[in-house]
DNA sequence: CTTTGTGCAAAGGCTTTGCATGCTT
DNA sequence: AAGCATGCAAAGCCTTTGCACAAAG
């Protein structure tokens, strides 16, 4: 978790995001910003995104497309149900994902043990 | 869904998959291949992933780095636990997390949903 | 003034595609 | 023989990185 200077452009990113209720892909910020007439550079928006997520500021999750989004978070581990056709996605809060990955790592004597956990499916619009 | 010639690269490919517990990227197949002397192009390799997906033989999860992997879809579903160190998968049989998805699909009017789950530590020989 | 951030362009990694050749049916 | 699959190389995306310049502390 290294220091980050106050830039204008850190900022603006900043800024951005917790104003933006969906996720975002790093070209969508850029756009974002670049539109309002905020000169930044697309590396720029990448390197902030990494450094913003190494400090778990952002929840992130991957697209089917392989494009990385991200989106201003609460710092709470969560997980996501997702629309598989309109994208819409919806967070979920449970810890019992958390106790059941606890339990079958002790089970098997795992430590320092991470989870995945996401849910496709077809909301009721896009039936 | 469209009909596949039997071609050797791809009955080779489907060979691998459904020898293989773990989740492979286009890349692990094509290595593997190579590796046991068998002559097939990357493209091919990646064209036969994204058919048989298509057909629904194959499960698939894109990795943090952004890899696409792919494993061979067991009739029954279950999940992993696998050690980051080396890379032991152990097959999870639990109803709880078919059980806890339907639910939350359930509780926001959610159809056709799947599911993934996947535990990754250090298992006790890797510590 | 020193250190860190920025921009640009180039490169990297995974994946897709165009086209000629070869194999399946 | 006809048509789809394959291989190769090139190109497409998203993302990362090297380097010189600019800005923050």
């Amino acid at each position: 978790m290294t220091f980050q200077r106050n830039t204008k452009q850190r900022t603006q990113v900043i800024d951005l995001l917790k104003d933006t209720p969906e996720f975002l892909g790093a070209s969508d910020v850029h756009l974002k910003l670049t539109e309002s007439g905020i000169d930044i550079g697309l590396s720029t928006v990448y390197r902030t995104l990494s450094s913003l997520l190494e400090n778990g500021e952002l929840d992130v999750f991957i697209k089917d497309d392989g494009e990385t989004v991200y989106r201003w978070c609460s710092k709470e581990h969560h997980h996501h149900l997702q629309c598989r056709v309109c994208g819409k996605t919806i967070e979920i809060q449970t810890d019992d994902f958390e106790e059941l990955a606890l339990k079958i790592a002790k089970k098997y004597h795992f430590q320092e043990v991470e989870h995945t956990f996401e849910i496709t499916g077809t909301c009721k619009e896009c039936l």
